[in-house]
DNA sequence: CGGCTTTGACCCGCGC
DNA sequence: GCGCGGGTCAAAGCCG
């Protein structure tokens, strides 16, 4: 189902979530579809990512809020791009509105986003990555210079609520004959096969990715090497992911999203120690959210 | 103070 | 040509 497109130069962020590094797409344009009960043998190949308790109001690197973000503090994968949003249109048929988002991580690039909720399942978040970043990886999220409206305390309560009526997002990536990846976003877990297909897929576009531009998220030194970072990807899919996936995120899944996260973040060694403000990091908010 | 979100207005493409 | 729908702009206000 995920499946790159060969033309596609540049990086998008596929994924919105902190492993969202895993596989990234990029495509001229992107999108990501999350069905909630999907994550089928159909989505396999995707980039298949649960993410909890990002808050689409958190001011950038945020994925929109289907509508009135900021009220509902809503929960949303964030990739490591800083996103900006520059409108929001209701959509004819679909109850949700759209939100349209543009990189702020650097004045020139015209990489842009959609976010929308699925009509047909609210849970499912549809991400659809437009144009390219004509710049790398944003090393540190405090680069991008601005506030981080990320409410440290009043959001991290509406990160714990958020988890329960946010959708969780799961994160698949296809292509389509105009060049649109496709990300989704689901509350399933994850199955095994599908963390798998991952990983053949992360092979598949090593190439890409070590041509040209470095698609990496904010990590410490060890995951300079674009390919050590995919390679220690596969160890992280393996593990944390699944962990993540396994753990299914229902119930008490607040705890469970932490103490998973806990050991995603010691793996990445993302909280705090990287010498980056963690609020200017897409991991950090994740790891917020969770 | 700078950057972000919100939101109404404007612009443009498409179908009839 | 007109209406509709989607995408973008830009002013206002919010937040750290």
């Amino acid at each position: 189902m995920l499946q790159i497109s060969p033309n596609s130069k540049l990086p998008v962020s596929p994924c919105e979530s902190p492993v969202v590094a895993v596989a990234s797409p990029r495509g001229i344009k992107a999108s990501a579809f999350v069905p909630n009960d999907l994550i089928s043998a159909n989505t396999s190949k995707s980039c298949l990512v649960e993410s909890t308790g990002v808050q689409i109001s958190s001011p950038r690197n945020s994925a929109p809020a289907p509508a009135n973000s900021r009220q509902s503090g809503e929960v949303v994968p964030s990739d490591l791009w800083a996103w900006r949003k520059y409108g929001q249109k209701p959509i004819k048929g679909s109850p949700y509105p759209r939100g349209y988002y543009r990189c702020s991580s650097s004045k020139g690039c015209s990489a842009r986003k959609q976010v929308e909720r699925s009509r047909t399942d609210p849970n499912m978040l549809v991400i659809t990555y437009t144009s390219e970043h004509n710049h790398p990886w944003p090393t540190q999220r405090n680069a991008l210079a601005g506030s981080t409206r990320s409410q440290p305390s009043k959001n991290n309560n509406n990160n714990n609520s958020a988890s329960k009526n946010s959708p969780r997002i799961k994160q698949e990536q296809k292509e389509s004959s105009d060049n649109v990846d496709t990300v989704s976003s689901s509350t399933t877990p994850v199955k095994e096969e599908m963390v798998e297909d991952l990983d053949k897929q992360i092979e598949m576009e090593d190439g890409e990715f070590s041509e040209g531009f470095s698609y990496r998220p904010a990590l410490p030194e060890s995951f300079q090497s674009d390919q050590d970072f995919f390679a220690d990807l596969g160890e992280i899919e393996a593990d944390p992911l699944n962990l993540l996936f396994s753990q299914g995120f229902s119930g008490d899944e607040e705890r469970e999203n932490k103490e998973v996260l806990d050991q995603f973040s010691s793996l990445f060694e993302w909280n705090g120690n990287n010498g980056s403000n963690n609020n200017n990091t897409e991991f950090g908010e994740a790891k917020r959210g969770l």
